[in-house]
DNA sequence: AAAATATGTTTCATGTATAAAATATTTATA
DNA sequence: TATAAATATTTTATACATGAAACATATTTT
């Protein structure tokens, strides 16, 4: 016989995993195709466009603009462009650093915030439609797993 | 009292559902910004150029353009680009359709095939990696689940 | 204080992504 | 058989997304 303990399952499970985030992958990408669908019909907005206006709406001092990419993960020149058309619509400032001319804090208007209240309760409408079929505690249970696994990610690439 | 059945517990469903989404979308993040990484490093190439290549793969008679935004679920207008840039590196062809001058026929080279096949394990292998913490049967159970939202997501929006 | 270095943001080049309009061709209809 | 309707793809305009380079300003070093 070959090898009967040592590739076969490692195999196996390797397998699985892939199919796992094959699985992962394309269910998030429907809902997130759902939710731009949403948001652009709706709102005339991006999920980009939320997911600024979320991180700022928890930052009632605002954010710097690298402190907002390093909280959205996406690059810093990418939230250039974001904030400008936020900006450009009166639903974000930027706002001058009074120690640090190089940097500019992000802020919400109260429009911003008005209107982010409004898209937010939309946002988790659509979101509970979509997920209706996950009990309140297997979507906790899941969560709480997906958080195991966000944990052990970050420790493999610091 | 007030609302002591109706109120409550949908709304904590829905804030455990929202929770849920947001840890999905994190960890899927992480995880599709590590296959990037990898792949523009090691091969330089990038996620869309690999779907590309993995639906060809699995056709081997080759896809027409707008079966091939169907299957992978992006706009007509999109796939354009990415087949002209891997036709242009020789890893796909473009065959015309003998009864229809509208369509094309998408095939993959040999060349394509063969590195798509080097990519494809290098893929799994990175994968297997990130999901390490999922048991086989954990895998499988969940990527199970998925498909069913999967499923109950198509309905919604056929 | 001048020079080197670090930090914060924008600009640039390139590649996705979308919806909508334009183009080309086929099929159905009158 | 014209012409209308349907189908297949590309083009266009706009918005993200990245990494790298350019800029501006702060901080540290010598």
């Amino acid at each position: 016989m070959s090898n009967t303990q040592t590739t076969p399952e490692p195999d196996r499970a390797s397998k699985d995993r892939l199919r796992l985030w094959l699985r992962f992958l394309k269910a998030s990408r429907t809902i997130e195709a759902q939710l731009r669908e949403n948001l652009r019909v709706e709102f005339a907005s991006t999920l980009p466009r939320f997911d600024v206006m979320a991180a700022l709406s928890r930052f009632e001092e605002g954010l710097k603009m690298s402190q907002l990419s390093g909280v959205l993960k996406v690059s810093n020149g990418n939230i250039t462009g974001i904030v400008d058309r936020l900006a450009e619509d009166g639903l974000i400032v930027r706002v001058p650093v009074p120690k640090d001319r190089r940097a500019t804090l992000v802020c919400m208007t109260k429009r911003g915030r008005e209107e982010f209240a409004i898209q937010a309760a939309a946002h988790e409408t659509w979101i509970n439609e979509m997920l209706v079929d996950f009990s309140a505690q297997e979507a906790s249970d899941i969560a709480i797993r997906l958080e195991q696994l966000d944990l052990s990610l970050q420790e493999k690439t610091p």
